[in-house]
DNA sequence: AAAAGACTCAACCGCGAACTG
DNA sequence: ACAGTTCGCGGTTGAGTCTTT
């Protein structure tokens, strides 16, 4: 059976609003304290609009609560940040951002974000620098970028549990952390984690053109992190970033860990990790919670342990002239 | 001043998930 | 359990505006 359409499309109005239907619109979902039926609301409402339309008008456009204006620089960030976390999933994006649209969020992706990604070397789909695509050890078949962060989740993961088992067994609870305590295995207990845990069965049929949410899942504190630590203005001649062409996966890699390293160096509580909420939005949180900061400290701070010093002055030393 | 190209963003379309009977 | 209905999401479009030549 054909799929029934939303509404009756004879006779109906399409393209901009006016003012006029604006405000029935607005005083109709004022008056019944809510919209109701979306479908049928244009009919009571005495709008010749279907109701998806009047939806989309309502939620993008006319919501009281709906922020106006720039986004800040903040907003931004964060949008970089959980874009490499959940891809393209601008409502789940929207909804850590109040007042903001997905609609608003997917156009400032599309128009701003996603260029300044490709302006600092960065692929906006995945969160990596390009030159991760080269594989100087593997070059016949280097791995799939979903079982590459598998590797990278799974090894961060494990030093964590390690880090716990040994701190508890050594010290016994720290007083200090309690308050981050382990973020990673939150994380990675999360529905995030659970995403990322299921989209990597697939890696290697998925490959190059795995979904984002796939690709970025791990990869998102190595890419959005260098993405975020630089303030970029892509009007700017001789724009330089920390991230450059010559930087390696490995050196990636590296960070990661040392970023899972970090999740868990805020706390040792690993009691509780199995009583987290599996939900996306305890996901997110956590992820706002961790500190960014504009600045490279989680990654220098376990530099001695990984050996990431010498990648980290790679990454500083590799700069990216921007040739827009 | 005018044409062409680039950019922005509101709105549309189709799909899949969730809901309902 | 199933089919039909509704809703929400993400991709895409295109009209309007701005910038460049």
């Amino acid at each position: 059976m054909g799929r029934t359409p939303c509404c009756d499309k004879r006779g109906l109005k399409k393209g901009p609003w006016t003012a006029e239907e604006d405000e029935i619109l607005v005083n109709y979902i004022k008056n019944n304290n809510g919209h109701g039926s979306w479908r049928s609301l244009p009919k009571l409402a005495g709008l010749l609009r279907c109701g998806k339309s009047c939806r989309l008008r309502w939620t993008n456009y006319l919501r009281p609560d709906i922020k106006r204006g720039p986004f800040t620089q903040e907003e931004e960030k964060l949008i970089i940040q959980l874009h490499g976390m959940l891809g393209n999933r601008w409502a789940a994006i929207a909804s850590q951002l109040p007042g903001r649209t997905d609609n608003e969020i997917k156009n400032l992706w599309n128009t701003h974000l996603k260029k300044r990604l490709l302006c600092m070397g960065i692929d906006p789909l995945t969160h990596e620098p390009f030159s991760s695509n080269h594989y100087p050890t593997t070059k016949s078949c280097p791995p799939s970028p979903s079982t590459r962060h598998m590797a990278q989740w799974e090894s961060a993961r494990l030093e964590a549990e390690a880090r716990l088992s040994r701190e508890s067994s050594l010290f016994g609870p720290q007083p200090h952390t309690k308050a981050n305590s382990d973020f990673f295995l939150r994380l990675w207990n999360s529905e995030v984690g659970d995403s990322f845990r299921k989209l990597s069965k697939f890696g290697e049929k998925i490959e190059c053109h795995s979904s984002p949410i796939s690709q970025a899942s791990s990869s998102t504190k190595c890419g959005s992190v260098s993405a975020l630590t630089t303030e970029v203005d892509p009007n700017t001649a001789g724009l330089e970033t920390t991230v450059g062409s010559q930087v390696e996966e490995m050196e990636y890699c590296k960070s990661c860990k040392s970023n899972g390293e970090d999740f868990m160096a805020a706390g040792s509580d690993s009691s509780s990790s199995n009583d987290m909420e599996d939900s996306s939005d305890t996901a997110l949180q956590l992820l706002l919670d961790f500190p960014i900061n504009n600045d490279m400290s989680f990654l220098e701070e376990n530099c001695s342990d990984y050996g990431a010093a010498a990648d980290h002055a790679m990454l500083s030393e590799s700069s990216f002239i921007c040739p827009l």
